[in-house]
Order: structure tokens, then C-alpha cells, then sequence
DNA sequence: ATGAAAGCGCTAACAC
DNA sequence: GTGTTAGCGCTTTCAT
């Protein structure tokens, strides 16, 4: 277990460091003869190079950083999963961190990442405003691009969901089962999608004559929790509204779940919306309808985004805001 | 964006660069005056340190690697919140990689991880004999252990659930319920955890006097498409069991699904069984009767036995089986 | 308390 | 095609 280096191989090859990095790199030429030796070499040793002093000399690590606010949220999981598909394409590792919704845990996330010279940050920012300053000094030092949710008057790529369209989606689709009032729930959190989502429900249930009594928008978190909680909230205030559009499929499932607690049925008495479509959208009781966000692609796009950085110089900030798709099911009345 | 160093800082603060390593680090004594100098040199230039060049130096990255098989699977999820949790309390980071259920995946990138010389690995094991190798090799070249899932004959700790008590308390509580015989869908790999799942299942229907007929052990992958498959092929094949036991959530998710799109009513005409209790497990129609692992704790116990190794010298290895508890819901009748 | 100097293990010029 | 050499940016003796 004893550290054995590059060094070593030589010596054992009989050639030098140089060559022995060559041969193991595969670009540069060397001899069919040492290239064996050096294999030979390696095997016998059991070398395994040492990538930190690789990183050092090189000045690359071949590593992207990713920074989502919540790793338990299935949204997010499959985001990662999709970029770290993607990366493996160009050979680059994912280096995964959970900023868990706190804007100071995400800056220290962030300050490390530089720190461990990733090449380049993938980062869904927590906070609308509180996030700024870490981002744009993070965007500052390296590659960066914002998904899903993005801070403003930060010089950096975002793609994600055009929000706007997808409530008018949602809310288009409410109208025309004959939805009359409604209400919203969301998060507490002010994130750019927060914030869209909320005023795409606003200006689209206006423009369709759906009333929002006040009270009737209920801020939170993005979780299955809060989503139980809001909902009792409102069957305890009294009349409920024709549906409940959720800001996540999370809230959804909880709002359901409460719903199912105090017998209120689903999509009968109240009509029920979500966000995402996570894997367990479709398995609740009832089955959800929700919005399809492009996952695969916001994924692609940001990975493209950011090696399009590695390689060129600086250029006008991109924002892709990819069109999303209603599915509807039986929530909202099949 | 021109990198600066501790060389600049050093320079600009008017000391030497071995005085600001000192400044920074905090643990050696500096003159308050000379402190705050560093201090103002590094806010001025921006200087933010080459965690790489660090670690090569001390050979020590203050990182752990992860490897788990899925980075969907919410019991995997919580698993890696936890296990960040616990390291962040010792200063660490958590350097999170998916094997995508591929031993191949698995190898690469525990290689990569060692490569980079992640102080130590955490690690679900996708295969029970197919992963030996790689994890071997990898025990041997830093602290390791498994969690959840292990390998056999490879001297690292492991730290998970007691399979077996696991399957006494479901068959236990189905045969209370009346239950006479019984089918099993699990994954065809052949993990520890899988096989320790199946050799329960048949231990104690055997006990118990369950019938399982043959045909009626169904091996798959962890997921709701292979649940949902499997209980498709239940339902063909002719008079269902009275039970059928899940080895994961998931797949007793898609087998949910697949009995509610069949018109089959669970618990009335058979009764489902999961595993993990995963979130969404109480949010299924019906809500599912789950066995819930100590992930937490599972998360800590491993934590510490990482840290123990890296203060001291090799011991026994420590294999740790935590005990789970039975949540009976609606889809065993409540 | 501070500085000088020696590398950590590797790669990239530059010679030959 | 291969070796020699000079660092990458940092930490850590060893002096002073």
C-alpha cells in the first residue's frame, strides 16, 4: 500500500518519467516495445497514477461541480442523472453537492468547488437574490451555468422551463374543465421559477376570469410536507376552490394526501395540479396532472453551454427557456 | 481571472509565502499585525487557494467518494443526505458517483475515485460477486466501506439493514393476516441484500407453511417498470397469490400501478408488501406496508467507521446489521 | 514569529 | 522516439 509513483514505473521500465507518462496518456507516440514495458511495468506495481498532481500540472481536473438546492427531490435527481450522463460523453466527472436550500451552505459549496479547480459549475441557485453575490463571484472564476432556476444581473448561461407558458398551460387546461376559482401553492423561497410560476398563475387566471380569493396563495417549501400542511390550511378556512395548482409535484402529493385524510375527493370536489413530472406523479391516488419539464434536454443544453465556455471565449450570456408539456391524469378529471 | 497565488498574496502583504500558508491555515501562531495584513492582501486580490496543489502537498483531499447504484432511487437519496450530513460535521465533502447498476460503471469509477485521491470511499456494491475484484482492489488502496448492500471476502467493513429479521417481521405480519401463499418480485442481480431478501422470504414462508409456487419468485431490477412487468405476468398466469412481497418500494410501487390498472383491489384481493419506506411509499393507492430501514443511522455508523480507519491502524472488519421495523399500511389492510 | 528552501507527483517544453 | 529539466501552488521542516 506503500504510494507507488510514475517514478517508480520508470525505473522499472528503464525508461524515463516522460516517457512513462506518454506511453499511459495514449496521445503522444512511443515505441510498440516501451509501451509494453511501461503496461508491464504498471501491472507488475499495481500503479494507479496519481490524478491531484495531474490536475496540478495540467491545470484541469476534467471535473464539473453541480450544486442543486435538494437531493431527495426527484426533480433534481434526474437532472443530475442527465448531466452526468452527458459529461461522461467528453470524459468529465460530475462532482455533486447539496446546497440543501441554504444560500450559505450553497456559498461554501461554491467555495470549494473553485477551490478543488473544478473546470466548471452546474448550479440550480436556492435563492432569487441571496444566491447572487456567491454565483457571480463563483461565474467569475470559471464556467458556470445556472438550470431550472437562475439569479439575475449575473453574467452567466441559465436553461430551463419557460415557466409562463407552462401555467398558462396548466391554468388553460383548469378553465376548460369548467375551474372557476383557485388557489396556489408554492414556496416561501423567492427563485426565479418561484416567482414566474407565481405570476404566470396570477396573470393566467385573470385573463381567464378565474378568481383568487385572498388567502388563497400559500407560501412554503417544495415539499411533500408543506404541501399536507397548506392544504389543511385551506380546507380549515372554509369554501374550497375549484382546483389547486401546485408549484411542484411534491406539494401536489402532499396536497392529495391531505385531501385523501379529510375525505375530500380528488378530482370530484377539488381539482389538483403539479409540476415536474417526477416518477411518482403517476402512482398517486389519483394519478397526477402536471407539467412535463424537459429534463433530458435542460440537461444537454447545459452541458453543451458549458464546454461551448471551455473552449471559446466569453460570450453574450445564452437563456433557453425550453417549452414544457401538460400530461394530464385523473387529478384534474382524466 | 488571472490566477492569483499565495505568492501574490505573500508579495503584496510583504511577507513570505510559507507565513501566509500559516495566516491562512490558523492552526500556527502569527503576529496579529501580520494576520490582518494577509487578511487585507487576500481580500484585495481576491486570492482564494488551490485546494489541489494543497492536497497534493499534504496528500490529503479531505474528501470521501460515494458509489451507489442509483441516484434516482429515493432510499439511495436519503442514504447520501444522511451520509453528507454526518461528514460535513468532520469537514469533509462528499464526492457522489452512480454506478448505474453497472459493475463496469462501478469499477470506472472507483478508479476515478482513487485517482483522485478521495481520502475514503463509501460504497453500495452493485454486484455480489461481479464487483469483488474492483472493491478488493480498492479496500486495499484506501479506507472503504460498504454500506447497504456488500461484497463477500473483501476485507472492508460493511454497515446495513438485518435482511433477514426484515422478512421474518413482513412474512410474519402476511401470515397473521391470513395469508396462505405467496409470490416475491425482486432484482435479478444477485447483491447481497437480494439474495439475503430471497433466502428470508423462503426461510419464512417455509416456516410459516406459505405456499410459493413455482413461478412465483420474480427477479428483475430495482424499479416501478419491473414491478409493474412483474405483476403483469402474475396476474397472466393464472390465480393469484394472496400476497405478493416486494424487495424494494419501488417495485412495489409498479406493482400497485399494475393492480389498479388490472381492476385488481389491494389489499381485498391480494395484499403488497415494499421495502426501504421511501417517501412515497405513504402516498400510494393504497399506501404501502413497508419494512423502514435505519438509513440514518446506517449513514452514521459508516461515517464513523470511515473516520476510525483513517486514525487508526487496520482492525477486524466490522460488519454491522442495524435492525428494521414494519410500517403496516392500507395495501396489508391498515 | 518569520523566511528560505525542498519537494508532493506529474506533464510539457525543449533538446538530442 | 526518448531523456532532461523546469516547474504547477502549496505546506513544512529547518534555520534564524
Amino acid at each position: 500500500m506503500a504510494k507507488v509513483t510514475i517514478r517508480d514505473v520508470a525505473d522499472r521500465a528503464g525508461v524515463s518519467t516522460a516517457t512513462v507518462s506518454r506511453a499511459l496518456s495514449g496521445a503522444k507516440r512511443v515505441s510498440a516495445a516501451v509501451e509494453d514495458q511501461v503496461r508491464r511495468a504498471v501491472q507488475e506495481l499495481g500503479y494507479s497514477g496519481n490524478g491531484i498532481a495531474s490536475a496540478l500540472r495540467r491545470s484541469r481536473t476534467d471535473t464539473v461541480g453541480m450544486i442543486v438546492p435538494s437531493i431527495v427531490n426527484p426533480f433534481f435527481t434526474s437532472l443530475v442523472e442527465s448531466v452526468e450522463h452527458a459529461l461522461q460523453d467528453e470524459g468529465r466527472q460530475l462532482f455533486l453537492c447539496s446546497s440543501r436550500s441554504d444560500p450559505q451552505l450553497e456559498e461554501q459549496r461554491l467555495r470549494s468547488l473553485v477551490a478543488r479547480q473544478v473546470d466548471g459549475i452546474v448550479i440550480s441557485p436556492v435563492h432569487g437574490t441571496g444566491s447572487t453575490a456567491a454565483i457571480s463571484w463563483a461565474a467569475g472564476e470559471l464556467p458556470l451555468v445556472q438550470v431550472d432556476r437562475y439569479v439575475t444581473g449575473v453574467d452567466s448561461d441559465w436553461v430551463g422551463v419557460d415557466d409562463d407558458e407552462a401555467l398558462r398551460l396548466v391554468v388553460g387546461h383548469l378553465s376548460g374543465r369548467g375551474v372557476r376559482t383557485a388557489a396556489f401553492i408554492s414556496s416561501r423561497l423567492t427563485s426565479s421559477s418561484t416567482e414566474l410560476r407565481v405570476a404566470g398563475f396570477q396573470s393566467h387566471t385573470a385573463r381567464l376570469g378565474i378568481a383568487v380569493a385572498p388567502g388563497a396563495l400559500l407560501l412554503g417549501e417544495y415539499s411533500i410536507d408543506w404541501g399536507r400542511t397548506a392544504m389543511q390550511r385551506l380546507l380549515a378556512a372554509g369554501p374550497l376552490p375549484d382546483a389547486v395548482v401546485c408549484a411542484d409535484d411534491l406539494i401536489a402529493l402532499g396536497v392529495l394526501q391531505a385531501c385523501s385524510t379529510a375525505g375530500v375527493a380528488v378530482p370530484e370536489d377539488v381539482l389538483v395540479t403539479g409540476f415536474d413530472d417526477i416518477p411518482f406523479a403517476a402512482l398517486s391516488d389519483p394519478p397526477l396532472t402536471t407539467v412535463r419539464q424537459p429534463q433530458a434536454a435542460i440537461a444537454t443544453e447545459a452541458v453543451r453551454l458549458l464546454s461551448q465556455a471551455f473552449r471559446e471565449p466569453p460570450h453574450e450570456p445564452a437563456r433557453l427557456a425550453l417549452a414544457p408539456s401538460l400530461v394530464v391524469r385523473a387529478s384534474t378529471g382524466g
